[in-house]
Formats: structure tokens, sequence, C-alpha cells
DNA sequence: CCCATATTTAACCATTTGGTTAAATATAAA
DNA sequence: TTTATATTTAACCAAATGGTTAAATATGGG
């Protein structure tokens, strides 16, 4: 995958969690699928707002939205966290290599 | 820290990681400070306009910022990420291990 | 077919975001 | 003290965000 790709999607992925009536819906869904009906009720908020949340975090890959009859259940693609897992992972590793940066320059200038 | 306290951290960390010029920065930073002239020099961007990101990754609590002299030195604060990390490794059991090994690393590192 | 229900779209609004240029401020250097 | 440099603030702009209400669009059940 090309890295401007990637930067979308982790641009899509990020901001989507960066708000936190959309951590809950992905809290309420993460048991078991809700219907948006369900979901909005929970939320002090209309149902067009609800559906626009879960659009958002739709986009982003987060819940996959299926049709049965009338209702549309929403439910949770936690593998779609990994790209953000790894960047994060990877922030950690280059802390890492920052310790150990630190410790060659203090073994260095022990040593010296 | 009361929930709500804690879900405005991560809107706020999370949002804040949603754009890719911003975690550009970061990765900039992560080896070493940078002040700002240096690092809008490799962003096609005003200087103004880095300052904002700067700004919002400060904010979020993401980086410090250190007056040197005339010059202000931005550094990666990695210890920020954890929050966001935890939130993202409760969602998941399978995931658990693997985070919580992670989340160990890192408050072992930050508690020394 | 008609009706009730589930969900989305349209139209609107206020606020925020991400950028710009120009002016202001802070500090060091001469 | 004057000047140069680093950074921020001000003022502006277009587009996106997060909400609303009202209308439109499925879909299933009588």
């Amino acid at each position: 995958m090309s890295t401007d790709i990637l930067s979308n999607k982790l641009d899509k992925l990020f901001s989507s969690l960066g708000d936190t009536t959309r951590r809950q819906i992905l809290q309420k869904v993460k048991t078991k699928p809700y219907n948006i009906i369900k979901l909005a009720a929970d939320f002090n908020m209309s149902l067009p707002a609800v559906s626009k949340h879960i659009k958002i975090l739709s986009e982003a890959g987060l819940i996959k939205k299926e049709r049965e009859g009338r209702f549309i259940y929403c439910s949770y693609n936690f593998e779609t966290l990994k790209p953000a897992m790894d960047w994060i992972s990877e922030q950690h590793n280059l802390w890492d290599k920052s310790f150990e940066r630190l410790a060659d320059h203090i073994k260095n200038k022990t040593n010296k």
C-alpha cells in the first residue's frame, strides 16, 4: 500500500476516534450489533446525528452495516484498528531506540 | 481521573493524530528536537501553519516546547500516547496480551 | 395497496480546521 | 540601541464538522 493511501487511512481512522460520541458508539457495538434507533436512544441526540457518526465510523472501516429487513445492524470491525495500533507501536519502537541512543550516549561518556 | 476529562484528553489525542502533517512532525522530532523553522522547511507550508500544528500537538501533550535563546525546540512526549494505546487495547480481548506487554514495557520506562 | 417503522438525505446553522499574508513580539547579536 | 532572526498573533478565507428539523426513501406487515 502506498504511503499516501495509508496516510489517508490513518487520518480517517484517528480522527474518527477523536470524538467521544463515536468512541461510545464503538463501546456499545463491542458486545453485540445494534441498529441505529437503539444506538440513538442512548445518546441525547437526534437520529440523523447518530446516523452521521455511524457513517464516519463506517467510512473509517470501523463498523460494518448489514441490513436485516427494516433494520440495519452495526457491528465492530476490530481489525481495522490494527494500522492505528501499528502506528502507535512504531512510535514506541522509536522511543525504545531513543532510550538505546541515550544509553549508548551515557555509556560512551562514562567510558571516556 | 474523571471519565469526561479522560474523554476530552482522548478527543484531543486522537484528533491531533488524525492529520498526516502532524504525524510527520512527530516523525521528525522522534530522533532529536527541532525548532519551528527547521520543521517548517520540510513541509511545503507557511511558518504560521506549522506553528499551529505544533500548538495542537502541544495541547494534546504530544510535544514539549522549550525555549533556548531565540529558538524554541520541540521534542516528543512519547508517554502521552499511552491512553490512546490503552483505549485501543481495550477494544479487543485478542489483542490484550500483546498490548499489555507493550503497556508494561512503557510503564516501566516512564516510572524510571 | 396502504401504513407504520427504520434510516438517510436535504437544507440549514454555528463552530472549528487548516491554510494564507501581514503585523507584532521576543530574544540575541552587533 | 539598533538590527536581525525566531516565533506568534491577527485577520481573513474556504471547507469540514457536528448538530438541528423536515422531507424522502426503503422495507415489512396487515
